[in-house]
DNA sequence: GATGCACCCTGTAGCCGCTACAGGGTCAAT
DNA sequence: ATTGACCCTGTAGCGGCTACAGGGTGCATC
């Protein structure tokens, strides 16, 4: 049949929209097993090798950390097991994403205040350098070297 | 006087939270200017090094890049000019802020729904593994080679 | 058969913002 | 004299790639 569906890593890259380069980075730090080589020492990946890049690019995609991708993927290997260990996972990074949400929250709420109370006049009144910088170069601090 | 302010590094590092490595490290690229030596070759600081220090440290808790703080710092010395560009760095950060906030909250989405579908059965008809990987595994790919 | 071009290979260095050593020197107190 | 806390320089590492340099391969075209 024609289906015989191996590729190169330009068209691996293509069919996942995966840099090259980050192919062979997930290869040398053990996402992807090393494939079979072609007679000219090219990479020939197949379906498997799809379906495993693909799932490593929809974690990534979701922001997991390639530790995370990894567990993830030993467990998906390991379909009759219960899959609390992957809603664990889940879980924790959904919590770190909330943390992450609520601290720039927080920040742009300080930033923003900031932003509002600047006149825009000269950066010696504006405010955001003031609080940013108390009494820099102000004399009472700055001129006792 | 008593006020002779000039401390060695780790007092810096204490009075400002910064750990003495980082100082190091802002003094090697640029951030903080090279402080005059003791007899020993300690770093001795004063207090517009302490001042400088501590602008660094709550732009960055502000979450501003060492590239924007070097901006920040480089227009705090001119306290004359209009504050328009002070501003300007700091709605650009803003809007970077609102835009990750963005990101992580349709992130939160998808994930959370994910999660939320998950049955807790075994992995093999887990929601979350089966959205990550497409069939990966099944007969109807994987075991075509 | 020579040329061109797109693709592939390995290996190394760089990005950000630190952090963590290793292997020493200095200083004050005991 | 010795301890121990501090300081110094220099280098390597983190995550997750990205971007070269300097070459080899494969196929089409003249």
């Amino acid at each position: 049949m024609s289906t015989d569906s191996t590729m190169a890593i330009g068209a691996l890259a293509r069919a996942t929209g995966a840099k090259v380069e980050t192919i062979r980075w997930y290869e040398k730090v053990g996402l992807l097993p090393p494939p079979a080589r072609s007679t000219g020492n090219y990479r020939s990946y197949g379906a498997p090798h799809l379906a495993r890049l693909s799932f490593i690019r929809r974690a990534r995609e979701l922001g997991f950390s390639l530790d995370q991708v990894r567990a993830l993927l030993g467990l998906a290997g390991q379909p009759d097991l219960p899959c609390g260990a992957v809603d664990a996972i889940a879980r924790e990074h959904l919590a770190e994403i909330d943390r992450k949400i609520a601290d720039l929250q927080a920040l742009r709420g300080e930033l923003g205040s900031l932003i509002d109370q600047c006149g825009c006049g000269t950066v010696s009144d504006c405010r955001i350098v003031e609080a940013l910088a108390p009494r820099e170069r102000s004399p009472a601090i700055a001129s006792r070297e």
